[in-house]
DNA sequence: ACTTCCGCATGACAGATGTCATACGGGTGC
DNA sequence: GCACCCGTATGACATCTGTCATGCGGAAGT
């Protein structure tokens, strides 16, 4: 029998710690090569382009972009790598517009290690790897229904900063900045932008 | 030469896939062994307890318990074993109630791996292990401002709640909350509530 | 003993926040 | 062409939030 090429993978995580340790860990199997890793998300299109790996592994909070922007810019730059989001958060937005952004697979950290050999394998037979309690949730919830701007306003707001500021800095009135938050806490169910704020980074949708 | 007995390492940290490729990491070592792992900081204690570990690795956000108030545990239930506290956030308050809780090291996550078995060595030998310039920050910080009450307030109204709710849920009146707040808010140097608590978060102080 | 600080409370007040009605121009879809 | 929604804006209003003065009882430090 001959031993098949190995699985060339890219791993994307701004903890050093964990993103060495995972590399090790995948690393042990004898079917896989981690040929690539980075900490920050816009580093991920170069890396990839560098080392042509089959699949990329990403972290979602990461500086400089986040890892489904990421995966977006993957799909349309380097279209062959195969998506694995890899993430803290099991939140229902993050699934949404990981799936959205191209992903093929969807893991939480808090998922036992061995998943994670196993989704690569996965993910490269062509299968797609999702936490089914996550996607139930993902469907229950429905899509986001606040619009970008509402967003944007809900965002900028949410660490203490003060109306005019928000207006300031999104150039909008602070009248309008008013109204984008009072519409953004009766669509989140809330009862005032911290509530909302907090409601909608649950579900994911900052 | 005669091999010495290897470190025994116990691992705690919630997210399973983390603390298994730590585990892996560490276990490669040939001078350690990885003796037990928990997902829980109410857990730590009793694993020490049958295991009896040299070092326990701890993270600080877990369910159950903190790995702060897990090492402090330690300290009087089995103090013979060295604590190193792991963690995500390097916040100085957070530095300061460890060293406080009695840890031997204190480590972020996103140093390198091999940073980790480096700091079990040498808290093994004696030494405490802090990264200089997060201790710096936690001098220059100064210690925690708030008053218990101002930070159980703030914390039960960082979420969004309302005072009428915050006074319910603590057994207060709608006015002493509202002073609580204000003096919270003054001692911060935030503007609102919402920036009092994010202060508050980002120096560990919550 | 005396001061000082904390926890708790009330009342009054100014300013910030949230709601609502209304308006206009630009897309999108039917 | 005509709804419909989005982004933007204004004004009026009610409510919530933050500040300040003041008070009281208890604990801790001098």
């Amino acid at each position: 029998m001959n031993a098949p090429r190995p699985v060339r993978v890219l791993l994307a995580d701004d903890q050093s710690m964990v993103r060495e340790a995972l590399a090790t860990l995948l690393g042990l199997e004898d079917d896989m090569e981690v040929v690539a890793q980075v900490g920050r998300g816009d580093a991920v299109v170069a890396a990839a382009r560098a080392h042509e790996p089959d699949v990329a592994l990403l972290d979602i909070e990461m500086p400089g972009m986040t890892g489904i922007e990421a995966a977006a810019l993957l799909r349309t730059e380097c279209p062959r790598v195969k998506v694995v989001i890899v993430t803290t958060f099991g939140r229902p937005g993050y699934l949404r517009r990981a799936m959205e952004s191209g992903a093929e697979a969807f893991l939480v950290k808090d998922a036992p290690a061995a998943q994670l050999a196993e989704a690569v394998r996965r993910v490269l037979r062509g299968e797609r790897v999702i936490d089914p309690t996550l996607a139930a949730a993902a469907l229950a919830d429905g899509a986001d229904p606040l619009t970008a701007r509402e967003r944007d306003v809900l965002t900028a707001a949410a660490d203490g900063s003060v109306n005019a500021e928000v207006a300031r800095r999104l150039g909008l009135s602070e009248g309008t900045v008013r109204n984008y938050l009072s519409t953004a806490i009766q669509k989140t169910g809330a009862r005032n932008r911290a509530e909302a704020a907090r409601i909608a980074r649950e579900k994911g949708w900052l």
